[in-house]
DNA sequence: GATGAATGAGAATTCATTCAT
DNA sequence: AATGAATGAATTCTCATTCAT
């Protein structure tokens, strides 16, 4: 049955997932994914051809989901009448955002960290999503500032703003902190945005 | 003579900030060290005992530089009388922080990338790295709050997100874009970092 | 099947005892080990985690027949009735006991030889077989005394005569004559013991 | 001066001794002996070509000592008129030899333990040694037996247990016991051998 | 002669990958 | 498909020996 081929790989995704996030890339070994999976060191060459393979796997998986998230949900992020509505969007962005890098906390890590690496495999893999929340941030901020509701000279400059509040406030809570209120985070979030876009006054 | 093994020294460190920063930490081995460095395999082993305690030295020579900036700099972010004197203190922060990275660029994204990943030896360097900077920005922010020039609930959210910000921003300008306008950014951030932070209005 | 892993592992013993006695533990490499067993280099650490830890596994081995042995055979060593009695135990534990040396002798020579030196990992290994030896030999010299066969002071000094008479007359004849007749030797080196042990006349 | 150099070469010699003994030949390094002898690397190799060479000079000097005592003073182990005689020849004979081993204690240890391991590069200098030792003493047994002192079959087979039950006593008491009356030992052991040499009655 | 930094050959060890069962 | 023992290339690390000062 291919049911069971299926769960196989299953396992050994779920378990490299685990031990990637303990250990890291380069620090987990083959045996390890299998030994968590309770599977035999040559089952994982069925299902993947290399240690990269699995990661890559596992980071395209979060990388269709966070791409998808973008399409679907950043559309009006800046998009509204008055300010009020702006804000109410971008809360609503962030707050699905970040519910999405909580749900996959791990995946995400993984690809956040491992990949930001020099020299490392997944460099290209990081720098594709990177380089997609960058251009959809920017998209969405020339048309906020054409509405007149933020203010900015290079709009690249306030996307790595936004992104990097956004990553580095996720590390803080789910790594450091290890626990998030997703709905406080998201308003504070977008207030704190809001601010920093705003008109100096 | 002492200068000489001194001299070797520093060729071994200069070589392994290129070589980690070029290839990653994982992916460097002794051998591209020493070839980097012009000097024998065995040489390596004079100097430092492994590699992870050449990586732990350079780091802790950033976090050195790092720590003793944050004391001497950091001292009136948020301590001005007006919020004219505010904002140009934290631009002249911003600046010095920004120029110290530059810098030493290299070190900067060995420690912050390197060091974020999980399972890694330095996590705990990091950590230790992280915490100094989170407890340092929320003192001032603190002050700054007291004094009425700024505004917010939980200091430490608001921490991360300087950081954050702060954080990426080199990331972009210094990785992805490869040229930094250093006194333009400190403008800019010092301007979206206040203004994330004042009264909402 | 476990039946296969047992036999490399067989293997593995086999061939370190003959290349240990060709060459010494020290002179012995992985490579010549395995080498011989005809196995690649990293099978080795698949069976043990290294040359200390086969020596071990094979010095151990031969302690737990020596001392088997000892326990069985040593019970009535001075225990009899009259001197004649009493010889003719003693000459069937020497029998035996050369026997055991005889048909193990890579191994006894081994723990006896390398055991010995000192700041050798095996030193306590072999401390621990050499008291066991005189601890057995003290305890029967005591009976024999009681019983009137044999005259001493010392116990634990006459018990080093016998070792010694013991451990260098197997050295002599396995290594240098390279044979032995165990019979006229275990015959020859009871008489010479209970000669030394018995009353000056 | 020369006195300086000799004076030098004094100390790497001393110094080799301690630390073979303590560590064994193949646990010690050059570094270890320098180290000991408070000198630099190179200059151990201004006085020796290599750490065999060394061993060698401190067993070579022990063997001179050891044929010298055998050509002095073996002479009339056995050959004494009555047994009494022979008894207290033997017992002076011992006596010297115990005073001489336990005088040099370390370098004794060195040669016949490190020495008797196969494949080792001092096997032959140990055979040298063991030979001259066998030979000698079945020259006086042959002697003692044409007198009809002692009685045996075998000379070579009696020389071992002599050699073995000397041996033997002195390590157990030199390195297990840690000290040693030389008096008493050689009085028992002379006792001991007349008597296992003695006719069975 | 003495120093001690540098060398590099050689040995141990790890682990991704293969393959017979 | 699954197993897990075996493989061997790649890497780290040690240390006797050399050599410039």
């Amino acid at each position: 049955m291919d049911d069971k081929r299926e769960r196989t790989r299953q396992q050994l995704v779920s378990a490299a997932i685990d031990v990637f996030h303990d250990n890291g890339f380069q620090n987990t070994r083959i045996s390890d994914i299998v030994a968590r999976a309770g599977l035999a060191q040559g089952t994982f060459y069925l299902h993947f051809k290399s240690k990269e393979k699995i990661f890559h796997h596992i980071c395209s998986e979060f990388k269709a989901m966070f791409l998808s998230l973008l399409d679907r949900s950043a559309a009006d992020m800046f998009a509204g009448d008055c300010l009020e509505t702006v804000r109410s969007s971008l809360q609503a962005f962030n707050r699905e955002l970040i519910a999405l890098f909580a749900a996959n906390y791990k995946m995400a890590q993984l690809l956040f960290v491992e990949g930001r690496g020099h020299g490392g495999t997944f460099t290209e893999l990081f720098e594709s999503i990177y380089s997609a929340f960058i251009e959809k941030i920017v998209t969405h901020l020339l048309i906020g500032r054409e509405r007149g509701h933020i203010v900015f000279d290079d709009a690249k400059t306030e996307a790595a703003f936004l992104i990097g509040l956004f990553d580095n406030s996720l590390f803080y809570f789910l790594r450091i902190r290890n626990q998030i209120d997703i709905d406080a985070l998201s308003v504070r979030m977008a207030d704190f945005m809001l601010g920093g876009l705003s008109k100096r006054h």
